[in-house]
RNA sequence: GCCGUUGUAGCUCAGUCGGUAGAGCAACUGAUUCGUAAUCAGUAGGUCGGAGGUUCGAUUCCUCUCACCGGCACCA
């Protein structure tokens, strides 16, 4: 008889081989009650599967770290029975588990509509009602084919067809009459769902591939219980307060138009706030090692023919023509920097050389795929370009990732997901080159302790890369840093540095980016923070205001003063109260807020609030502004080297 | 680019089952000089995203188009 061994260490001897259901009953009702799957040696399994053999065994209930990944996965199950019984018609193809719930995607002919949804979320609801129990069949893959060929599911037959072995046994899980290919586990009974949401339609295409049908993709969100899913809601709520395009307007940072689809009208704060990441950039520039250049935005069509770029990203280049020349506005900035790199002649003594910009780019980008500043037409790379030898490559980018990291660091950011891209099919070099870069790359990325997701296959055509990337405050990923190898761009423009033996040698080209494009990163930089920037980034950071119009001059002697220290205060001498200047300039976030009444002027003194609503008291001027500076100095160390 | 939604005053939004639109805040004017998240009163403000069509009449219905938003695809 098996002897079954639970998570404390404890063994039992059942008298038969047990289901995990039947099991779990052995040891009480209860249990048996709040079991949704069970968990054998390690594998998920369903309530009806029976431990033949000794085994290790862990009853999933809600409190389980698995028990959410079964819910989700058994109400997609439940959206497809829904859809299916509401449209008869729709073919079912995958419905995975994704972050805070699942998807389903759908064939047919017309779209859902967002009274759809209501529709079919309420008959999910009924399903649960009935308390369908959830059975599970196996049949070999040859058979299953043709029971969903029979009920006119082609996808899931092609699903089957295409992935599943020749000889293997498939599983299908049933719920009433609806039947869905499946590995499972699924919950026992349609009653254990219930905390779910419908949140959206969308269009998403077979396979991913933009050639296939395009299916209709119902996304869920699915919880333990209905509290936790008010939670998810609620915090969704609160995101979307974050929003850098709400706070972008709100605040006054920045606008687009119509007129001028994926391009950005900074305005005086926002253009404020660039100008103190411009500076403080310029400074890691400076201090590690880049002499910062600039290129020109526009350059002959000839060149972008040499580059490659003319052929392999014409489509996403925006031209212009005069006097019987072509011209590309540029996508990137390094032709550009080859072009300097090429006036004069290099020694390898030169090499590793740095160059940096900030470099504004133009991509004509789908128009599906812009969004607010993250994904624009028109942005600013602080874009840098080491030229090195091989050998130079590793600590290059061991330094960057390092550099990369303070950076981020100083901005607020601590977490960085990090990518590594290596070798595509369609590719340049020799696997020796690439073998080289990618080790590289990984060593960088290894000796700094950074734990990594391995993208294969990702690489740019030219090289390996890795991604640095940050959420917004939905949780969508966006690129923002880079290091990219290669070997192929110097060739192609000629660059050469003459090496020990007085041989001309082709250098490596490294395209490095910290915060990517500047829009981008501002956007994310805005969501991170709610709007309200750290005091060295605010770009307004002291509101000076009277009580009465008798304190006039005083506040605008203490903003002067403050503004000689180099900081950005404003006056607000209008006539309002103090409470309505103090919510005002707490809702436009403003790190500090000094009132000056009677007695402030009498001790030559200003009474100081933070934006968080503390009472700072009142102080000396000489004061406030040691306090300010430390904690404008904390945030911008710039590591050198 | 594809699928779906949305587009009304500077902002946030209401409204018209076809009869040329309304609120709050902001702006402006006046009064008030009031100690830490909204002082009071008044005034002005919109070819209802754009173009075409149906209609006696369109912001409302239809077609096209542009942009935004949510996904997908794309992202050197």
């Amino acid at each position: 008889m098996p002897i079954i061994t639970l998570p404390d260490g404890s063994q039992r001897h059942p008298e038969a081989a047990l289901s995990v259901l039947d099991f779990a009953a052995s040891i009480g009702p209860g249990l048996a009650k709040a079991a949704l799957a069970g968990k054998v040696d390690g594998r998920l399994v369903d309530l009806s599967f029976v431990m033949e053999q000794d085994a290790k065994l862990e009853i999933v209930t809600e409190k389980h770290g698995d028990a959410l990944e079964i819910i989700r996965h058994s109400t997609a199950h439940l959206l497809a029975q829904a859809v299916q019984r509401l449209y008869p018609e729709t073919q079912v193809t995958i419905g995975p588990v994704v972050e805070n719930g699942f998807y389903y995607d759908f064939s047919r002919k017309t779209p859902f509509t967002e009274t759809d949804l209501s529709a079919i979320e309420a008959e999910m609801q009924k399903i649960v009602k009935e308390a369908l129990p959830v059975s599970r069949r196996t049949l070999d893959r040859d058979a299953a084919i043709e029971v969903f060929k029979a009920k006119g599911e082609h996808f899931k037959a092609l699903i089957i067809d295409d992935i599943i072995p020749m000889g293997e046994q498939i599983s299908l899980y049933g719920q009433g009459s609806f039947e869905d290919l499946c590995r499972g586990p699924h919950v026992p009974n349609t009653a254990k769902l219930g905390a779910f949401k419908l949140m959206k339609v969308a269009g998403a295409y077979w396979r991913g591939d933009q050639k296939n049908e395009q299916l209709q993709r119902i996304y869920g969100t699915a919880w333990l219980n209905k509290k936790d899913l008010d939670a998810h809601l609620h915090q969704l709520e609160e995101a979307e307060k974050r929003d850098h395009r709400k706070i972008g307007k709100s605040l006054e940072l920045f606008h687009m138009q119509e007129e001028a689809p994926g391009l950005v009208f900074w305005h005086p704060k926002g253009w404020a706030l660039w100008q103190v990441i411009e500076q403080y950039m310029r400074r890691v520039y400076v201090d590690n090692g880049y002499a910062e250049v600039r290129g020109p935005q526009i350059l002959d069509r000839s060149l972008w023919e040499k580059s490659g770029h003319w052929d392999n990203y014409g489509q996403n280049m925006f031209t212009t023509a005069s006097e019987n020349r072509e011209y590309a506005v540029k996508p990137m900035n390094c032709p550009g920097h080859v072009q300097i790199y090429n006036h004069g002649l290099h020694s390898y003594r030169d090499l590793p050389l740095r160059y940096g910009e900030f470099g504004s780019c133009h991509r004509n980008e789908p128009s599906g795929a812009l969004h607010g500043i993250m994904r624009v037409r028109g942005f600013t790379q602080d874009d840098g370009h080491v030229f090195c030898t091989e050998a130079q490559i590793q600590p290059e980018v061991a330094a960057f990732v390092k550099l990369l990291r303070e950076v981020y660091t100083d901005f607020g950011f601590s977490e960085i997901i990090y990518k590594l891209s290596t070798r595509p099919e369609k590719r340049v070099g020799s696997d020796a080159d690439w073998d080289k870069a990618e080790a590289a790359l990984m060593h960088a990325l290894e000796s700094q302790g950074i734990e990594y997701i391995l993208q294969p296959g990702e690489g740019a055509f030219y090289g390996p890369k890795i991604e640095f990337t940050l959420k917004d405050s939905l949780g969508r990923p966006w690129q923002c840093g880079t290091i990219q190898v290669d070997p192929s761009m110097p060739a192609r423009l000629g660059a050469e540095y003459v090496a020990e033996d007085s041989s001309r040698k082709t250098p490596i080209m490294l395209h490095r980016a910290i915060l990517g494009s500047l829009e981008r990163f501002i956007g994310i930089l805005i969501e991170n923070h709610a709007g309200a920037m750290p005091l060295w980034l605010a770009p307004e950071q002291i509101a000076v205001m009277g009580i009465t119009d008798a304190q006039a001059d005083y506040v605008t002697g203490v903003t002067a003063k403050l503004k000689a220290h180099g900081l950005r205060a404003i006056s607000d001498l209008r006539n309002e109260k103090v409470g309505y200047k103090v919510r005002e300039h707490t809702l436009s976030k403003i790190p500090y807020m000094l009132v000056a009444g009677a007695r402030e002027v009498e001790s030559n003194s200003v009474s100081v609030r933070k934006r968080n609503g503390e009472d700072l008291g009142v102080m000396t001027l000489d004061a406030l502004v040691a306090l300010l500076k430390v904690e404008c100095g904390q945030y911008s160390r710039v590591s050198v080297g």
